[in-house]
DNA sequence: ATTTAAATTGTTATAATATAACACTATGTA
DNA sequence: TACATAGTGTTATATTATAACAATTTAAAT
């Protein structure tokens, strides 16, 4: 059912780099990272995120220009993504919620506007920052 | 109880082109529009939309990098934030629901984490591109 | 096996977004 | 007045991201 999906040579030095770091990382410091793989130029590094993103390995944090290895089961091909921000540690935590992927599956706008995607940035203080 | 904020010169002028604007501005559209109005550099710019934001007189769309004047009532100083974004068109509008803004704001996590602040951005087709 | 299309790579250059650092000016308030 | 805070103007620079083009690899399709 789930066609078994290859990665590339570019894309599986840059996700395994993202899915053992132990932060979000930057496109920048990825870069910096494999240059010793290899990988020179900045655009190796934006298509290697850009299909990651897609097949939902990894997830973008919009706030934050920073990329992070899907901790779900690449959820639903990345259409649902919800994050937890630390302001002070800035620690990023993906959220795996059925009740509130359910509710934002579910939501729909005052036009009747139904949507096929969503992240969700949430903001506040970590246990060990409070 | 609100003191009432008066906006600085950079501020009003930048918060009035968002305003009156039908779309999202992004900075360097803004920086080119102001331009004749004195004010030459970026930095101009990023400083009155920083404190613009930090009133809740406009919103950052984080995916897009583009700022949209508050359609509601400064979002209890930008503190709550929805959007639906349609992407065939990039019209997007910002989302006032009561139940989901209640679910958002009461939403715990697993750790029982609670939120100071949250942004939302929904995807989908608005009704002219479906 | 050969052809073909699609995906991926490599490379240089450049565009777009955002901040650092410093000197100065305006505004509010004690 | 004197003091603190916020805002301004300016130059330079950092950070994030894409355009354009040529070559190579991979996966099917004949
Ligand atoms: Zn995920
Ligand atoms: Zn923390
Ligand atoms: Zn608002
Ligand atoms: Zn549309």
């Amino acid at each position: 059912m789930n066609k078994m999906q290859t990665l590339s040579k570019n894309q599986q030095i840059i996700f395994d780099l993202i899915d053992k770091s132990s932060e979000p990382l930057k496109a920048y410091s990825i870069l910096f990272n494999v240059q010793k793989k290899g990988i020179k130029a900045p655009l190796q590094v934006y298509r290697a995120l850009d299909k990651l993103v897609e097949l939902g390995k990894i997830h973008k944090i919009e706030s934050r220009n920073a990329f992070i290895a899907c901790q779900n089961s690449s959820c639903q091909v990345s259409k649902a993504t919800a994050f937890s921000i630390c302001e002070i540690c800035e620690k990023i935590t993906e959220i795996s919620s059925a009740s509130l992927s359910k509710y934002l599956r579910n939501f729909k706008d005052k036009d009747g506007m139904k949507y096929s995607k969503y992240n969700l940035e949430f903001f506040g203080l970590c246990k060990k920052c409070r």
